[in-house]
Order: structure tokens, then C-alpha cells, then sequence
DNA sequence: CGCTACACTTAGAAGTTTTTAA
DNA sequence: TTAAAAACTTCTAAGTGTAGCG
């Protein structure tokens, strides 16, 4: 029924200008368009001259639910108002998830939605364990089958506004290039979902309206229209910033920004940037490494602390650990702000002497649990920072990320403490590839080899996924597929054989030709079984890596192009549309040789 | 310094589309 | 032709780090 929904009236609004169609531009400057990185440098601190763009788009309006979608408060009908029904519907939609069974959830939740409420209504439903959501959230799911349902033509027509929409809005002018927009649709109202234990979680996220948008665009540009009858908040003209649009969300007060796509001069310049600076840690880490080792034995705490700080960022790529407030967000630590229950001391531990056994909650609420064998020295350090204090002590109460920061950039020019991470995640990568890349393998297996190497650098990374829901059944379908793989491999050769006993006595061309093409099936079948046993193997330890996270924003994709150009692997088996688009610059000048 | 505001990168989950294979 | 699985995209939360202020 009501499938077409995006992007409703709103963004409807007269006086609508083709953008980036015509920008009175000779030919040439579309093909600057795909190679910025031969183009000269902006100085410090200016990130364009020209910034054009249609403003964000917003999300759809409410529509109230049809007459018979009916809501129960203590098992009687009730008719709500438009805004309390509303957030009531957000509820309604997560009714199966986990979330709404959780105690801070629901208080949150209830707290913010009675705030919608009228006064009557208030005073009605006073309870959340008397409301029955249930038969809006039926309607939810036979709407979602419905939209599955639906014909190919309605499906086609929704995506044709899709593409409108994106044509319309999802790029913008930058200097002399077009460039695609990463999130230029407004983040709909809905209920907070915040990772791990969160304080916040089931709160309502309010619907942002044009009264709250900051428009950034160049003065000389055409000013994105406010939808009618609205106003903007502010429209500035700050080039020394990258964002097109923001504004202030009501969860954490913190500020929301539309930008640009990975694909575009001013993302990829900032990565390529930071992989150069990573490389220039390359050139110093061993005096680093060097000097830290020395800070163990400083008689200043301080110093001490920091070094050892320093030495878990870079042989365990923690992340910093800057302090966060309390009671705001989830409880999670960086290696700044790890307490002292976050590690246990083991003098020997299965063997091996000096263990520091790692638990705590990082990003995310990722957990993060490792036994590591130190160097006694540091060992000793721990022991005394831990001295006469409470688990929930900070471990490094002298240390915070400023100090460490502070104290790394006078090592090295714009070195921070995520370099460390970037420096070990791309480093890694090329060692194990050189390590595990067996030149006499085929393609799948050399791919094998590329994945383990990235996989090295995952669990580096701490990138943890859940496992997929169906993995235990997938891996089985997978096993009895490489059984009767085994079975018909046995049958082709059984056949190659005979047909070869046949050849012996006939000697004639038929029999011959025959042999040769039973001998080509068994090696077609060869090559499909060793392909699905590479495939199970890979899939099985995989279960729980994820190994997005590093491929997109730690490995010098420079690394991943030479190596391909190195072994004839088409990059195609490596970086999807979306990551060569991301990566053209890497693409376009790594050579095989290329070295980071 | 220590605080806050701001800008920007990094992150896994959820949703959607495409591919595979029965 | 269908359904399951895989691949890919979108979404937005959650980090890092710097600048500017008192």
C-alpha cells in the first residue's frame, strides 16, 4: 500500500535546480573526477573553494495507523493520540527484539514516551507492563511481508524514486568535482539503540526538523532551500571544516554530521595521509621501541606508567582510552583508561612465566580477553601500579591520552596513539602475505592465503562479529556438499580408469579422445572439491572475525594492490565496487613492488 | 593544565540485493 | 522457480584527537 514512502513531500518543494549537471565546466574537469590525487594540495587547514549541495533530505512524516491497527492498555482498546501513537509504533517495531525485555530499556523508553503523551492519556497509562502492543506490531510484520510480496513493477517503481532521490540529493559540488554524498538523509526519529549496557538505551530520538540544520555550503554557491514554510538554523560558510549539513541530537548533545563518501578527494587524501604516517613510524619505531623499554626503569611513576601504556598500544593495538563520562555511556576502557579488575597477574601461567590476563569491554562493548606473556620488567610495573588499590581503580592513575599524545608527537611529527594500531594492522598484513602466499598455488588458494593474512590483522584488531544465526547449519549443507563432491571425484576416476583399460586393449582414437576427456572431469572435479575444502575452511575460521572493519580502515590498501599485481590476482577478488571506488587512488599508482 | 566543543574516523548490526544451487 | 546463503550497502553509535578557553 503505502511502499513508497521515502523522502515524502517534504523534499518536494518547488524551485528544484539540476545539480552537477552543467557546471559550466570544460570536458576535461569530468575526468579530474576519478584522479584527484594527481591534482595540487589545498594548504593547512582549507579544505575547499567551492561547496555546492541540495541539503539534507528529511524523513518521511508520520502517517497514522489505519483505524482497525488497534493499541490495549489493560486489555481495553485504546485510541491514541497522533504523538503518543507515533513513538508507540517505534516500540511496536522492536517488540521481538531483545532490547524491550531489558529493565533500563523500558524505563527509558516509558519515560520519553509519556512525555508525548496528552494529559489524559497520561493520566491513563501509567503503566508499560499494561500495554499491549502486540497487534500493531502484526501489522508491522504483514506490512514487511507485504513489501516482500510485492510486484516486480512496484518494486522497480520504488526503487526508480530511490535513484531519484539519489541523483537528486546524494551528491554535491566540490570544487571542480562532483562528489557522491555518504549520508545525506536525515536520521528518522525512532527509540535509541546504544551498544552493550547502556544508560541510555530505549530513549526517544526526536525528529530532527529544518529549524535545527546547519547548512555549510560556499558563499558563491546556491543555497540549498529550507523546505516551505521552514527555516533553516544557520546557514555558514566555513571551508575549514569538510561537513555539507549538521546538527544537535538530543540522546548525548552531541553533534551529527553529513560528509562526503570514502570515494571522494577529501576522504581519500585524509586516508592515504594516514597511511603515509603510519609509514613514517615504520622508519621509527625500533627507537621507540627502544626508548619505552628504557621509561620502565624511570624513577619518575609517571614515566613508568606511560611506557608501559605505550608498550600494550603497540605489541596489543589497544586503542587509546580516553576518558568518557560516567553514567552517560556504556562502561568501556582503552588502554589509558583500564582499571585495575581489568587485568590479572599470573607470575606463571600454563608454562609460561609473566601472563597479564586481559578482560574488559573495549568500542562497542567489544569484549576483549587475552593472556599475554610480558617482559618481567613490565610484569614488575604492573605489580606496582596495582599496589594498594581498589579493582575499580584506574591502573594508570598518572596516564591519560592527552599525556600519551602529548608525549608521542614529540617522538615523531603527528604521531598519536591509533597510528600504533595502523602501523601494526598494515605491517602485519604485508609479513603475513609474504609469508603464507604459496606461488605455486591457484587463485583460490592464493585468495585463501590473502584472507588468512587479513584475518591475522582482525584478531590483531579485536574485530569481532556475532556468528551468523545460521553458521552451524550453512557449515553442515557445506560438508555434505564436499562429501558429494568426494563421492563423484571417486566415480570420475573410477571411470578414467576403465575407460584407460578400455584404450589399452582397443588402441583406436575413440577410446583415446575418450580417456583424454575422463581424464579432464576428474581434474574439473579436483579443482571443485579443493575449491568448496578451501571454502569450509575459510568459513570455519571466520565464525567470529570480521574482517571489514581492517580491510576498510587499516591495511594500506597499496599492500593489497601490489600483492595482486604481484601474483595476476584480478583485484576484483579483493576489494568489491564499493572498496575500488573507496581505494582508486591506491589502485591507480601502487606498483608490485610497492612497499609500505 | 583541565575542561568542553567540535570534527572526523572507526565500528558492528541490520537491512537489502545478488548469487547459488536445489 | 524458489529459497537459502552470501555479498554488499546502509545506518548510526562510539571511538580518537585537537583547539580554544579560563
Amino acid at each position: 500500500m503505502k511502499g513508497a514512502r521515502r523522502g515524502g513531500e517534504w523534499n518536494q518543494w518547488p524551485g528544484h535546480w539540476e545539480l552537477g549537471e552543467d557546471p559550466g565546466l570544460p570536458g576535461p574537469f569530468s575526468l579530474q573526477m576519478n584522479c584527484w590525487w594527481e591534482e595540487e594540495r589545498y594548504p593547512e587547514g582549507i579544505k575547499w573553494k567551492f561547496l555546492e549541495h541540495k541539503g539534507p533530505v528529511f524523513a518521511p512524516p508520520y502517517e497514522p495507523l489505519p483505524e482497525n491497527v488497534k493499541f490495549y492498555y489493560d486489555g481495553k482498546v485504546m485510541k491514541l493520540s497522533t504523538k503518543a501513537e507515533e513513538v508507540a509504533t517505534f516500540f511496536a517495531k522492536m517488540l521481538d527484539h531483545e532490547y524491550t525485555t531489558k529493565e533500563i530499556f523500558r524505563k527509558n523508553f516509558f519515560k520519553d514516551w509519556r512525555k508525548e503523551m496528552t494529559s489524559e492519556e497520561k493520566s491513563t497509562i501509567t503503566s508499560l507492563s499494561k500495554c499491549d502492543f502486540t497487534h500493531m506490531s502484526q501489522y508491522f510484520k504483514a506490512q514487511s511481508e507485504a513489501r516482500k510480496q510485492m510486484s516486480k513493477e512496484e518494486k522497480q517503481k520504488i526503487k526508480e524514486e530511490n535513484e531519484r532521490l539519489l541523483k537528486e540529493y546524494g551528491y554535491c559540488v566540490m570544487d571542480n568535482h562532483k562528489e557522491r554524498i555518504a549520508n545525506f538523509k536525515i536520521e528518522p526519529p525512532g527509540l535509541f539503540r546504544g551498544r552493550g549496557n547502556h544508560p541510555k538505551m530505549g530513549m526517544l530520538k526526536r525528529r530532527i526538523m529544518p529549524e535545527d540544520i546547519i547548512i555549510n555550503c560556499s558563499k558563491d554557491s546556491k543555497i540549498p532551500a529550507p523546505p516551505p514554510g521552514h527555516k533553516w538554523k544557520e546557514v555558514r560558510h566555513d571551508n575549514k571544516v569538510t561537513w555539507l549539513v549538521s546538527w544537535t541530537e538530543n540522546i548525548q548533545g552531541s553533534i551529527k554530521y553529513i560528509m562526503l563518501n570514502p570515494s571522494s578527494r577529501i576522504k581519500g587524501e585524509k586516508d592515504w595521509q594516514k597511511y603515509e604516517t603510519a609509514r613514517r613510524l615504520k622508519k621509527c619505531v625500533d627507537k621507540i621501541r627502544n626508548q619505552y623499554r628504557e621509561d620502565w626503569k624511570s624513577k619518575e611513576m609517571k614515566v613508568r606508567q606511560r611506557a608501559v601504556a605505550l608498550y600494550f598500544i603497540d605489541k596489543l593495538a589497544l586503542r587509546a582510552g580516553n576518558e568518557k563520562e560516567e553514567g552517560e555511556t556504556a562502561d568501556t576502557v582503552g588502554c589509558c583508561s583500564l582499571r585495575v579488575e581489568h587485568i590479572k597477574l599470573h607470575p606463571e601461567l600454563d608454562g609460561q612465566e609473566y601472563v597479564v590476563e586481559f578482560d574488559f569491554l573495549g568500542k562497542d562493548s567489544i569484549r576483549y580477553y587475552n593472556k599475554v606473556p610480558v617482559e618481567k620488567r613490565v610484569f614488575k610495573n604492573l605489580q606496582l601500579f596495582m599496589e594498594n588499590k581498589q579493582p575499580e581503580d584506574d591502573l594508570f592513575d598518572r596516564l591519560n591520552t592527552s599525556i600519551l599524545n602529548k608525549h608521542l608527537q614529540d617522538l615523531m611529527e603527528g604521531l598519536t596513539a591509533k597510528v600504533f594500531r595502523t602501523y601494526n594492522a598494515s605491517i602485519t598484513l604485508q609479513q603475513q602475505l609474504k609469508e603464507l602466499t604459496n606461488p605455486d598455488d591457484n587463485i583460490p588458494a592464493k585468495i585463501l592465503s590473502y584472507n588468512r593474512a587479513n584475518r591475522a590483522v582482525a584478531i590483531l584488531c579485536n574485530h569481532q562479529r556475532a556468528p551468523p544465526k545460521t553458521f552451524e547449519k550453512s557449515m553442515m549443507n557445506l560438508q555434505s556438499k564436499i562429501d558429494a563432491k568426494k563421492e563423484q571425484l571417486a566415480d570420475a576416476r573410477r571411470e578414467l580408469k576403465s575407460a584407460k583399460a578400455d584404450a589399452k586393449v582397443r588402441r583406436d582414437e575413440k577410446s583415446k579422445k575418450s580417456v583424454e576427456s575422463k581424464k579432464k572431469a576428474v581434474q574439473r572435479i579436483e579443482e571443485q572439491l579443493m575449491k568448496l575444502e578451501v571454502q569450509a575452511t575459510d568459513r570455519e575460521e571466520n565464525k567470529q572475525i570480521a574482517l571489514g572493519t581492517s580491510k576498510l580502515n587499516y591495511l594500506d590498501p597499496r599492500i593489497s594492490v601490489a600483492w595482486c599485481k604481484k601474483w595476476g590476482i584480478p583485484i576484483e577478488k579483493i576489494y568489491n565496487k564499493t572498496q575500488r571506488e573507496k581505494f582508486a587512488w591506491a589502485i591507480d599508482m601502487a606498483e608490485e613492488d610497492y612497499e609500505f
